[in-house]
DNA sequence: AGTGGCTGACTGACTAGTCAGTTAGTGAGT
DNA sequence: ACTCACTAACTGACTAGTCAGTCAGCCACT
């Protein structure tokens, strides 16, 4: 089925997922930086030659976990097929940047994900798993901009153009949002009280999709 | 005890110049996950004893090197002051976000870079000093809004929202391009011929500043 | 009785940080 | 001019610890 990214070695699904989701869970406790395999197989209540034996290395196993990951986001998003281009752009652009109300530790995770990314350029596997993700998430944005566009519910923008400035303006959000964020929860520095993804959503708001929905006829 | 907190002061000018630009280098060299102060000290010509003599730990030795960062970044900054608000928008957008024609290794040190402010969340000296850095950096963009709306050469915006705006969305841009381009020179996977920075600016010009700048009356 | 799933003990490579000691320079007393 | 005392800059060798990955063998099946 979907233990597509494993070539020879075939883990047996329910590991799988229980690894995989040890792994998310050692990710949002320690972050990528301090990610071993120990406290992989300690979250996984199994040994660490466990997942050598599975996946060889530590690398392939974080490459499995990116193609994990990815099938869960593609599941959440088909989701909303069939609603409205704009119900479904505005919705995604939440999904993409979770409120304060969303999964407590989602924003350790982004945090994480952030960091495993930032090693994409020195890590080739990495690089051409995350690649592919992130060309199809903003293939999605850029064919809702273009149905929009299609039916009337949009002004004519460059679907691609857009969609490349929604997707970099909500990861910038995230990675500022986590950056500045105290994870311990304690308020740091002097610029408090100031949210970058609630900011940058209602900038977003007001400068594209406002901009991009045609007047008239909506509700 | 003779490493003490204040690093700037205690390092000989001449010294701390070297060293930070060591570190400079080592960073472009081999990034941020496999810096090591081995690396800094052999990039500097000097011995590793030495960085721990006047910076005391690596930790401390990186939050110095923030500040002289930050240091440099202001003084460029700086230079464009009287000029008018439109003009200074778009230079220091073009400053934070260099093309290709830039500096070569602009790249492998904004990518390091990136790497270093993912552990932001985990080590609070780096979180202190970058935060600080990056408030600056929003309030310089945020001021020059402002100036340009009283002028009247920009429309009435929220001045801090639309800096968080452009913030962020360049941010998320040099994330990017950083994360899909291999920094050996290959191009990688099917999504090629295509620069996020790129993309990104042509939108936000589309959207933002084409949009703030006033011709005539409107609204 | 043999095979796949699994483990504990181990290794080799590597790293931040320490420490005793060297070198170069400065200034004071004679 | 020549020691002597002191200090800052600097180093090589070392410690203590961490981690990915290996390997011989155990256990529960069939």
């Amino acid at each position: 089925m979907s233990a597509d990214e494993t070539p020879d070695q075939s883990v047996p699904d329910e590991v799988h997922e229980e690894l995989m989701a040890a792994t998310y869970r050692a990710l949002c406790a320690h972050g990528y930086a301090d990610l071993t395999m120990q406290r992989i197989a300690d979250e996984a209540g199994k040994s660490k030659s466990l997942l050598h034996y599975h996946y060889g290395t530590k690398q392939e196993l974080l490459v499995a976990f990116l193609g994990y990951l990815f099938d869960r986001f593609e599941a959440r998003v088909a989701a909303t097929e069939g609603d409205a281009p704009e119900t479904r752009l505005r919705v995604l652009l939440d999904k993409m940047v979770p409120g304060a109300d969303d999964d407590r530790d989602y924003d350790r995770f982004g945090l994480a994900l952030n960091e495993l990314r930032t090693q994409a350029p020195y890590v080739e596997a990495y690089r051409e798993q995350i690649a592919r993700n992130e060309a199809v998430i903003r293939r999605r944005l850029a064919d809702i901009i273009r149905e929009g566009v299609e039916k009337g519910d949009f002004r004519e923008v460059d679907a691609d153009r857009t969609a490349s400035l929604l997707f970099a303006a909500l990861d910038g959000a995230r990675l500022q949002r986590v950056a500045v964020t105290d994870p311990s929860g304690t308020e740091t520095a002097s610029q408090s009280a100031f949210d970058a993804p609630t900011e940058v959503r209602a900038a977003l708001d007001e400068f594209v999709v406002e901009n991009l929905v045609r007047e008239g006829g909506d509700e």
